[in-house]
DNA sequence: CATGAATGAGGATTCATTCAT
DNA sequence: CATGAATGAATCCTCATTCAT
């Protein structure tokens, strides 16, 4: 953990130097995992002197929290993208859930690489991704939903979530070797596109033609 | 990559030895990674001395290869479980299978660690996994499901092994972060219980009273 | 072969350091052959910390590559040396030389070595050494030589300079085998003014009363 | 240095197996040096296990000091092939001996590498090779031709004997290297033989028109 | 005689981090 | 703010040598 005094760069041009460093670092834990990352590469990638790397962030343990709870806003993004959706989206809460993960992972390549690298060093204690009880707006669709019939009221919304997310989550982080698994070439954007449609249809497609309307 | 001459023990001794390191990686890399594992560990862990690793397995990308191979076998061992299902398990081939890979990966705590890594590094050049076409059998029985009415027939099985694989590997590697994400205590067996439970009615759970018959 | 980014110092203490190095790398390698030098003996020697000598070098290939190099502008010297060599020295031309290749070899007693270790490791690529033409100045000046009757016009520059490099050489480099062999002591100044003298007389003493003059 | 009882093997089984370790050994120490030289290389090119190097060696450095007296016994060899010479060959003597010593290093490409490691490895002590007087035969043609005026008074065999020795190891050794300084493909045998006559030549071509005097 | 297993002391190389300017 | 020099503690890997059978 960083023990020394992290500087906040003041002038302009500290600061964009510290966004060079940061963005690199996303890029190099992200490709090579905590222990595989290196200062030097960062150092090198982002043209700056390794020693300002240590003046901004401590040590590479704090470069690397930084980077972590980056992700964080990342998901909060996603949430706060997803107040847009209003009572008319419920009977395609699930499609469009399903789209807008989708969309998300294919804007931010790195997002669950760095997610997945705090499951996997499990023994380390990182801040706490979410401070505010997030989902809240699309929980409640969900739970009208519910009511109205068009989704299962047996199945929690946890549950509805967790099944979105992990799709999504699972299709961008192992389509490699599920490409070898499955004997089918998931990198290619048609065949992802098919995938994609079938999986809305079996989670959702029998339903939405619900409630006593 | 290893290029040295790896020596395949004679001797059951050595057999024994060679084993024991090998478990021992398996625990290593997955759970520090590929950088992150230290051949010293290994060989303290496994109470053997350092060269013995390298006498057989080359190195250190030489043991990690046959670690990487070891998950081969562990995904054709599971393919093989499958071999028992019949005709009379169609109805509930969803559940049957979700309650198989969960299964799979709580006798396997490794495994998806494993797995990951090997998508984590993309530019690595492993031997693919599979050699000839896997799940034959559930593939028949799910086409033969689609047929009766059980499955929707425009939803390849493809994409019906995908989610089921996707939520059972999702659920074993992030149900760390996940638990903040979701504000639900993942850890915990009665909430996956319940969760798995909502989720197979959330996938399977409206059709297998189907068909004519 | 070093592919590593060696560093070139840019302030004088890196210089001094680097060359310091260097130093010490040429009494190390010469003394014990290629693999017989010791990266810690040598960053002990020069008093630097052993991940200097990467920094400036790469690895010890590309260190002793560069030691193997300077001998090349050793050789560059010599030659150069020998431009103030002027038509009154033709006929002591062979006595000349044989006398400033002994000197050269006593000033510099690890030339040899360096020199021999690359003829030992047959299989190495290591840059050539000369790039231009050397020896031009002696060449013609021996060539003016026989036709003067000086030097038999049926020998080759190249046959008349390889036995005057071959001679010294060999007494630089196995004076203390040979010394065993001829049952002489060959490390004692005065065996080897003598033995010079003689060897002298042998090769080029016959003829110096030349031509029609 | 050997400490251990080095077995000298009793059965014929056993003999081979040793000439067989001291061949390869040959091969190896000269090709490599003593320090790049490896046991495992030598006994996987000899095909024997290690431990029997250990058990008729002692050490490495036991294998490596027989390797080093078994250049003794070339030398005193190729003396004795020297005794065939008689007086009709002294006029010649030095064309001879060049020849002779050519042929040696030829038939013996191992040689030169060995007798010089133990030069560049100025601080061990080795056995000094000589016991009895060398050279005594060719000693006497040669003072015998100084009388008869076919070789200059005032050159001592010893000189005359070491340049006919440098000239021959020289080639033998540095032909690589030397073909670069000399810009003259030293490896071609018909620029060995052309070099090596106009080397005869120049060394012993004035005088074998002596004697009557 | 012969072999495979095992070891401890290196030996080259890397890396996060600090120093000095 | 910014940089190049410097460092010590790893970290992977090798090698001569010994053990056990």
């Amino acid at each position: 953990m960083a023990k020394l005094k992290t500087v906040d760069p003041d002038t302009k041009k500290g600061e964009e130097t510290r966004q060079r460093i940061f963005d690199v670092a996303v890029r190099e834990f992200s490709r090579k995992g905590y222990a595989g990352a290196r200062i030097d590469q960062i150092a090198a990638a982002a043209k700056i002197n390794k020693q300002r790397i240590y003046a901004y962030f401590g040590d590479k343990e704090g470069l690397f929290v930084e980077v972590w709870q980056h992700t964080s806003d990342l998901i909060d993004e996603l949430d706060h993208e997803l107040l847009d959706l209003c009572d008319d989206d419920i009977p395609n809460l699930g499609q469009i859930l399903l789209e807008r993960y989708t969309d998300f992972h294919e804007s931010h390549p790195d997002f669950w690489r760095i997610f997945i690298l705090e499951n996997l060093m499990g023994d380390r204690h990182h801040p706490r991704l979410h401070k505010s009880r997030p989902f809240a707006h699309v929980g409640e669709l969900y739970e009208r939903g519910q009511k109205r019939g068009h989704f299962d009221p047996t199945v929690s919304f946890e549950s509805f979530l967790f099944v979105v997310i992990a799709i999504t989550f699972f299709y961008a982080s192992n389509w490699r070797t599920m490409s070898d698994t499955l004997a089918t070439e998931l990198s290619r954007p048609d065949v992802k596109q098919k995938m994609m449609g079938e999986i809305g249809r079996l989670l959702f497609g029998s339903r939405p033609d619900a409630q006593g309307e």
